[in-house]
DNA sequence: CCTTATTCGCGTATGACATACGCGAATTAG
DNA sequence: CTAATTCGCGTATGTCATACGCGAATAAGG
């Protein structure tokens, strides 16, 4: 599933994200860049996740991209944990200076955007993004977000929980929908063939008598699509939270 | 990654699900049942994904906790994608007869059974769920739920989207909350601790005047826990349904 | 009771993967 | 020119899913 990337070691994963980049005087000059190496990944990891999941990035794969040796990636990186740290912000880049207009439309424009970086990197929703790396990228785009929403008088710490919210929501849409699509480009299986070949048993189980409230619904009651499903839900916690920005939950905002 | 289950056969799941397991006349007589295997896989599974991925799972851990060789399985079971079909159904029991009320108790009984299924199950929240096998427990859920939801008076498939967008809300809350329990039982390394890590990078990005507006933000400002932030944004997914409800936007019952 | 068709258990082999270790090559300071 | 230093990366180890096929176990038919 869903890849996590286990035993990193954060402080190196700091180091490299942070750290100068400065060559040392002496020893062989490197044939590489750290910034290559990420880059590359991030290439080959955007092709790879249009049909297979993160587990198909291989060191391997990225090294032969590079026209290097896979041992040689581990001069610059300490592993692949650490690897995708890096290209966690590598993908981060902060759009320019958009979305003018109230804490609703930052939102939204925050919230499109993250689903939008879900979809051309399709390895991006399925990395694990507990504890993050704070790298100057994500820093920037949560510092301007911030910012932006400040007007909206909801003091940080609820404004914070409006984003988290929010980007739950977007990578768990986003995610159901990558899988989707890697399912059809893999298998070549159309979503309409899929849900052809489980007709049958469907029917048969309609007919069963135990499930009579699905077997009443209409055929086109499942035919919606995962941006309208996107937009649907982040309409409706957005009329949420301007229902409680306007009349605050005394509990919440403590 | 999330791990999700690439090149399984869509028929012998759904026969392994719904078929008969009728013995065989004559031969040998099987040591093991499928519904034994896959009590053992969840069950290895719920132990492994307490600190690692899915990927931790391994057709060799289940065999030994039966018992059996590794190859064994595989007389029952085409390979780890059907297992994983399998286990997903065997994990979604439909509660009771719990949740009397309106829409919205039922929709937060639902999402609060999802959100508990993924904390016991922790490697649930990872499994690739486009393209869900019907299994017969999943459709007596949805089945259920629907029928119990019909009373708000929204049409069909407009129920359907707010089902799935509360479905990705809350697994995407769960699995960022699964990802860090994990964290800190792989690392030994607790929440604080990790952030004391970072923050002499934190505080020096801060003095750096690049993010005047984080570097203005409280201390207590990122003190929320999981279980705060899943009902926050839950309440405010109602409150946006309620508004919904009572006045649709015509363009997305259509 | 014995033969034979059938089914099962699972050992072995293959080809992926991350990555530890350490050697030889490349470069530069002195 | 030599020594210190750093780099490239081959080899080896231990993991994984799983294809293949053999020998063992069983029951029906004679």
């Amino acid at each position: 599933m869903t890849t996590e990337h286990g035993g990193r070691d954060l402080g190196r994963s700091l180091k490299l994200l942070w750290g100068d980049t400065a060559r040392p005087p002496r020893g062989r000059p490197p044939a590489l860049t750290l910034d290559r190496i990420v880059a590359a990944a991030v290439e080959v990891a955007d092709e790879l996740a249009r049909t297979e999941g993160l587990e198909a990035l291989s060191m391997r794969s990225i090294a032969t991209r590079l026209g290097v040796g896979t041992m040689s990636l581990y001069r610059y990186v300490p592993g692949k944990s650490e690897l995708l740290d890096l290209m966690l912000d590598h993908v981060i880049d902060v759009p320019g200076e958009d979305a003018e207009g109230g804490w609703r439309e930052v939102l939204a424009a925050d919230a499109r955007h993250h689903w939008r970086l879900c979809l051309d990197h399709p390895w991006y929703a399925f990395v694990d993004q507990s504890r993050p790396l704070l790298g100057p990228n994500a820093m920037r785009g949560l510092d301007r977000l911030v910012a932006r929403l400040r007007p909206a008088g909801v003091d940080d710490r609820t404004l914070l929980m409006m984003i988290s919210a929010q980007n739950d929501y977007v990578e768990g849409v986003a995610r159901r929908y990558v899988n989707e699509r890697r399912a059809e480009a893999r298998t070549g299986v159309s979503n309409e063939e899929f849900w052809a070949v489980q007709e049958p048993t469907i029917v048969k189980a309609m007919s069963s008598g135990d499930y009579p409230t699905m077997a009443g619904m209409a055929d086109n009651t499942f035919d919606f699509s995962y941006e309208q499903l996107f937009e649907f839900g982040l309409t409706r916690l957005h009329d949420g939270y301007a229902a409680f920005i306007t009349t605050p939950d005394p509990h919440q905002t403590g």
